[in-house]
DNA sequence: TGTACATCAGTGAACGCGCGTTCACTGATGTAC
DNA sequence: TGTACATCAGTGAACGCGCGTTCACTGATGTAC
């Protein structure tokens, strides 16, 4: 059973991708292995060909999932209308129902924050470093600030938007769910 | 060993208050019933006479930990200099290095936020209604406001100091998680 | 280029362990008379 | 008021279950000659 370099890499690509989802979906504790491995389309007796842990792939799978919200920030950016800022392009595709309703594909500051503070040094380092990558992309939107207060303003603004979606998510009432986003979002463009 | 009905009730707020203590300190799933019963002077056989399943004791625990961080709030107010505004005193005791680091005593949101988002129903109904009368006395002090804009404000303030207490406690690097609270503390200080 | 052997990705069963929950038991308290 | 009995808070052992991790095994791939 044995398979070729290539084929072994895509494995695991394929098994941290899975995890990313799986963690987001259900938290870090709540996902276990097993389940992990078959989202990936294996059993779970193969999972230490890969990996040293469970810890080691929750920190690569942190790391992948931030990257992709990164790289989802960019692409809205690229796409925005010419009148908008670019802040509020990105409080305003942060801030939606849908975003809030993607179980296994959002921001994983979001879904997993108060997990990751009880994470392991190693995955804790990874959603700092996450973290200071996405301010990076938010403070380019600061156009005339200085680069250190541009980032400043931009992790004042992460809190925010991080800090709204978790609650609109934790809320029994929609309506209140998407006054949070809404508000939100509203207050952080015109504060731009 | 039956005990008298005021004995009875004193131990099930002991084993509230202890699991609101434990729960915020390693997170609602690491924390075990044996952990919270013994945190209370009691062993773990003894739970079900007073809760139906762990589920009731953490919607109880975390109804009791809102409460009293918004009693807390009420104290930082009523002790406040007179030249401050409201606000200004709320941001900057949510926003400290001593409530950072107080890993069983603070705000729930902060320490169990991505958890609460997947609880019970009945959990994330307490957690609603706290949010709801936390946001009322912050919209308190938003003087001059009609009281449906002081609220949504209120709880666009709530989502910052949730949020950057929880990246200050991710974060691996001190300046880093020192630099979010000041920011933030400041960022709504001014807005005020 | 062909062959013999070592490697190792993946399988499926098994391992300890800790968890939430249950249960028989104890003995102090509450209650019926 | 006193007494006999029912109640039930608390103990400590036990239960299933699911988890992370390990392991013997398989067989395709990579490598040495």
């Amino acid at each position: 059973m044995k398979k070729s370099k290539v084929e072994t890499a895509k494995t695991r690509r394929r098994i941290v991708k899975a995890a990313a989802d799986e963690i987001r979906r259900n938290g870090i504790q709540a996902t276990g292995l097993a389940e992990v491995m078959a989202a990936a389309g294996l059993t779970h007796g193969g999972f230490y060909r890969h990996f040293d842990s469970k810890d080691q792939l929750v920190s690569e799978a942190c790391a992948a999932a931030i990257n992709s919200v990164i790289e989802r920030t960019w692409t809205a950016l690229s796409k925005q209308a010419k009148r908008k800022k670019g802040l509020e392009t990105i409080a305003e595709t942060y801030l939606t129902a849908d975003h809030r309703d993607d179980e296994s594909g959002g921001c994983p500051f979001a879904a997993l924050g108060s997990e990751l503070v009880r994470s392991d040094e190693t995955t804790r380092e990874a959603a700092t470093e996450g973290l200071l990558k996405l301010a990076d992309v938010i403070a380019g939107q600061f156009a005339g600030m200085r680069p250190d207060a541009a980032r400043r303003r931009a992790l004042v603004t992460l809190s925010t938007m991080i800090g709204a979606l978790t609650l609109a998510r934790m809320v029994t009432d929609p309506e209140l769910s998407t006054a949070i986003l809404r508000d939100s979002a509203k207050h952080l463009a015109a504060a731009a």
